[in-house]
DNA sequence: AACTATTTTTAGATTTGTCTAAATTTAATT
DNA sequence: AATTAAATTTAGACAAATCTAAAAATAGTT
């Protein structure tokens, strides 16, 4: 397995959020930055291999290996993330491209003592689940900041974009995973949302509220 | 910097023992594993980028940059062999190829952070030397244990060869680097030497001695 | 249904790193 | 010094992963 062709299988994975969803051509190309000819090259290679499904002009989809294949992929990046801040003090915004790299390293052993001295975290720095040895994961049940109604209030438990840029915002304005947060009020013209953060009070935009999620 | 280049530093650097000696293409073909022709081409292109000397028909050697790279691999090689001994609980001779792969990581706040976790160690598993962030290191005034007369003594400060096979034969006649070693008395036929091992007394054979570095 | 726009695929080229086989240079031996 | 052997380089090919430009299929719209 390249790591190319990793990369790939986790794109996919991503885009099809998890279940075996078909997933456009130029969607795939997108995301990672390369052109959609590149894209059918690799789907022929990997449906050869048993990793896609794919008919021509009909979208690309995980099989059951596929699936399996970017489960460990997904499950190698969020520990290493975990690892980089819980034992390297790195921040949460500085940790994916690094992971980006570890996610290829092959060593089986390598992972599972990772898990084991980081005594088999479920979640990430990120507040995403971090798939086991087989596979198994158990989502949070939250929900979108913006999709909530005035006057509800939980705990930030993850961020849906993990941008450099959206992550230091949060850490500006003193959001980060744990925090109670409860909604003051929505302000009906662009829909920005005044809250209450721990115990201060802050507004953010619809934008914002679109890439938190409270449980 | 590609894995390729970083690879062929890595072992022209070794082949030269450090110094800026001159390497033949053969030599570097065979430690690769690949063919001389595939030498020259990257000789070539090392050459272009100014981090080796080469001159056809004259053989190879690194330059200031091209030993200064060297060193910077080596240093996340060791790092991260000690990584995973004195954290992950690995065996010294399972650390070699693991390290291979990580050694390319590239994040220079990883390597410093990893080396700030290790509590900036001097050595690595085989009692290699970890070069610093800006290349320094110091060798053990090490001597092989074939060249020490009988009636030496001293401890285990290292190995020559890496390889698993060696380092298992090691750890079952309980050889270890600071294990005090003494030369009880040598076989003149072939070389086997009769040694006190702690507490222990072992026979090893000549090749054994030639891998075994004493202090 | 016909036309247009979008998506997707193909064909052919490029880069990187490798290989084989043949040619060339250097080293060793008569 | 001539010959043989060994080391090294060149020439040409190949696989992986990508790209551009053009062709083909699908989707959307009059
Ligand atoms: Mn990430
Ligand atoms: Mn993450
Ligand atoms: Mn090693
Ligand atoms: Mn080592």
């Amino acid at each position: 397995m390249t790591r190319s062709e990793e990369n790939y299988l986790k794109t996919i994975f991503h885009l099809g959020s998890g279940d075996d969803a078909s997933i456009n051509t130029n969607a795939i190309a997108e995301q990672m930055e390369t052109k959609p000819s590149s894209v059918t090259d690799m789907a022929k290679k990997l449906a050869e291999k048993g990793l896609v499904n794919y008919k021509k002009y009909q979208g690309i989809s995980l099989t059951d290996a596929g699936i399996k294949t970017a489960l460990s992929i997904v499950r190698k990046h969020r520990l290493w993330e975990t690892f980089l801040v819980e034992k390297l003090d790195f921040a949460w915004d500085e940790v994916h491209e690094v992971a980006e790299q570890l996610e290829h390293i092959k060593s089986e052993k390598l992972i599972d003592k990772l898990d084991q001295l980081l005594k088999f975290p479920k979640y990430d720095p990120h507040g995403d689940p971090i798939p086991g040895k087989n596979g198994e994961f158990q989502e949070h049940n939250k929900d979108l900041l913006s999709e909530l109604p005035v006057g509800a209030h939980g705990v930030c438990v993850g961020v849906k974009d993990s941008s450099s840029a959206f992550l230091q915002y949060l850490d500006k304005h003193e959001i980060s995973i744990g925090k109670p947060i409860q909604i003051l009020g929505k302000e009906a013209f662009d829909g920005s949302l005044h809250l209450k953060i721990g115990e201060r009070e802050h507004t953010v935009s619809h934008q914002i509220a679109c890439n938190i999620y409270l449980k």
